[in-house]
RNA sequence: GGUCUCGUAGCUCAGUCGGAUAGAGCAACAGCCUUCUAAGCUGUGGGUCGAAGGUUCGAAUCCUUCCGGGAUCACCA
């Protein structure tokens, strides 16, 4: 069937041909969906045909009116309001509109054709010296719910992780660890792998801090100090053994990251998060040595007098950039290259996108140039998804100041608000401790996974902690309740011996509600669509909620078992279940589930 | 300083490929549960869309300048 506003399009081209004589270019065809305060379904904005009218453009509108009217069956009425021709659908198109959707049990989603384009998306992508935090939840739910759409959309979607699992910052850790545990294990004192690791990491700092304050006090110059206090020296003898395969080293490494990992992964499955697969730098940084060196040879890259390996950007406007140390060793730049090139070999991806915050923005512009410039066609293919920052209501998260979020903590801590406010309803009555805890669990990960990506991705956003996040509104479990309403119905239609009611016929008038509640049916398909595009969940967030808050108008507006016109009734529960059905489908491509009851 | 980005109600955000009287939620206030789950619904108040110019029939939206916040310009990641 063909898209409704599509065919308004072409009949207004149409139209204008007939009526003035005149062909107007398609992107000067505007068809909107009419604002709620006026009549109808589809608004024609008619300025831009008035210079081949000729005429003012209420009568304008008024001729493009009626011809419309007597030539497309779909419009019933019109009417003009200032310049905007509203028309207005009859009820028999909407319901053959809904009849052909609702046979469709998972509208809105796209399957794969021949033509599909595989995505690699990298996501998380944590360091291995500390817990993930507030900032590390808005990128793994971005990154899961963007692969989600872009499947939804008919395309492949490979989910790949990239984990920096080496570094000066892992060593400090491990240095921490080997003067201040006694041989601790996480198991020992309880504590999840990965803050016993992050733990080891605070305390080096702390340790550090008073070594330079000491050496300080003792009349060395402050940067002086930062370079020569004991426990730096002992990190960079450490992370040089690791490069050169040090024995004991690399056991304590694998043996510290171990543990790390584990934490990761239980902080992934309370996300609902997981990966296709999964890089390692450790394994990566090498092949982007190799080909810096290679490029070096055939004259692409440059050298210093001191061995340092640089890209000259000054024509594209950057500046030179770094790619290998003076000591040869790798840097960030220098391992994202490697990793975009083995990732090019496994998948022969159509293109590879970064969710990555946008404080790199400057770093995915020159790892796209250097890739481009080395000959690699696939460069253009790269894609940055770039995310705002979180930050708190008094400013940015600094792990220092201890005013860092910490993911496992935010979780529970929702869980619990869950938890309460569930009780104090006190509508789960009867169920089992296992059963509330599954809609707890439910409630609090669909709350703050609303909450995030429901703000525009590449916009920074405010998280208040004390407020917390609210569950009335334009929230996740508004969302939830709304499909388990609807869901309630249904178990009480069954009740009643209504099982069957997508048969429903001899329906002449639909009510407002109704037609509002088509209408936002009618956009599903468009708004994953845009979602896609615009690699961006919130369009799904706006969207979604306006369905709930349509359907809870129709809910109160409108009997639906109590009914007595029994074709009523079973067009009523459809356009329940079907909205229940969007709303699981939509909630899905966030990551949320929906609870059956809460 | 160069580059990028953001600025909409007290707060958090929509609306930004130009279209009607700029919308939601929270917070405040007033109603609605003997009737399909009140985590809901209805209503009231709240705005010089950072400022000034410009383009246009029409600007929160596009252009210019300015003001204010943030990011980035590392041999950190």
């Amino acid at each position: 069937m063909e898209r409704i506003d599509n065919t308004i399009k072409d009949a207004v081209i149409n139209a204008i041909n007939q009526l003035y004589n005149a062909e107007v270019p398609v992107n000067q065809v505007s068809i909107k969906k009419t604002r709620k305060e006026f009549d109808g379904d589809f608004t024609v904005v008619v300025f831009p045909f008035l210079r081949f009218s000729k005429k003012t453009p209420d009568l304008t509108a008024e001729e493009l009116g009626n011809f419309l009217k007597d030539n497309l069956t779909e419009v019933v009425d019109f009417n003009v309001i200032k310049g905007f021709l509203n028309l207005t659908l009859s009820h028999h198109y909407w319901l053959d509109f809904f009849k052909e959707i609702n046979s469709d049990k998972s509208y809105g989603l796209k399957s794969k054709n021949e033509k599909f384009k595989t995505v690699v998306i990298e996501y998380s992508s944590p360091n291995t010296n500390k817990p993930l935090h507030l900032g590390h939840i808005r990128n793994n739910l971005l990154g899961w719910s963007v692969s989600k759409i872009i499947e939804a959309t008919g395309n492949k979607a490979v989910k790949v992780n990239l984990v920096n699992d080496r570094g000066i910052h892992i060593c400090k850790s491990m240095l921490a660890w080997k003067y201040l545990s006694g041989g601790k294990k996480p198991e020992d004192e309880n504590v999840k792998g990965d803050h016993f690791v992050g733990d080891y990491y605070v305390a080096f700092d702390k340790e550090y801090k008073k070594q330079i304050a000491e050496l300080v006090k003792s009349g060395t110059s402050e940067d002086e100090a930062k370079n020569n206090a004991q426990w730096m020296k002992e990190t960079r003898t450490m992370l040089k053994e690791w490069e050169q395969g040090n024995e004991g080293v690399r056991t304590l490494w694998k043996t510290m990251n171990d543990w790390v990992y584990k934490g990761f992964d239980q902080t992934y499955k309370k996300l609902g998060i997981s990966f296709d697969k999964i890089y390692y730098e450790s394994e990566t940084y090498l092949r982007g040595k190799d080909v810096i060196l290679k490029a070096l040879k055939e004259g692409i890259l440059q050298q210093k007098e001191d061995g340092t390996v640089f890209i000259d950007l000054t024509k594209e406007g950057l500046d030179e950039k770094v790619l290998l140390r003076s000591d040869g060793t790798a840097l960030y730049m220098t391992q994202d290259i490697g990793t975009a090139i083995i990732r090019y070999e496994d998948f022969h991806f159509d293109e590879s996108a970064y969710v990555v915050g946008n404080e790199q923005d400057y770093h995915f512009k020159v790892l796209k140039i250097v890739l481009d410039k080395m000959g690699y066609p696939w460069a253009n293919n790269i894609s940055h998804i770039s995310y705002g920052m979180v930050e708190l209501p008094h400013g940015k998260m600094k792990s220092r100041e201890g005013t860092v979020v910490d993911a496992d903590e935010l979780i529970e801590e929702m869980i619990q608000t869950a938890k309460e406010k569930s009780e104090e309803l006190g509508k789960l009555e009867g169920f089992s401790q296992e059963e509330k805890d599954e809609i707890f669990r439910k409630i609090a990960l669909g709350a703050l996974k609303y909450f995030i990506l429901k703000v525009d991705a590449k916009k920074n956003m405010t998280f208040n902690p004390e407020e917390s996040i609210d569950f009335n509104g334009n929230t996740g479990p508004f969302i939830q309740y709304t499909y388990v309403r609807v869901q309630s119905m249904l178990t009480k239609a069954k009740e009643q011996d209504i099982s069957e009611f997508n048969d429903f016929e001899n329906i002449e008038k639909l009510e407002e509600s109704e037609i509002s509640l088509l209408n936002k049916f009618y956009d599903f398909e468009e708004v994953i669509a845009e979602a896609g595009e615009k690699r961006n969940p919130s369009v799904i967030a706006n969207y979604v909620y306006d369905l709930a808050k349509e359907y809870n108008r129709f809910y109160h507006e409108l009997p639906v078992l109590k009914e007595e016109n029994i074709n009523l009734q079973k067009l009523r529960l459809s356009l329940s279940e079907k909205t229940g059905l969007i709303i699981k489908i939509a909630l899905d491509l966030f990551g949320i589930e929906v609870p059956e009851r809460m």
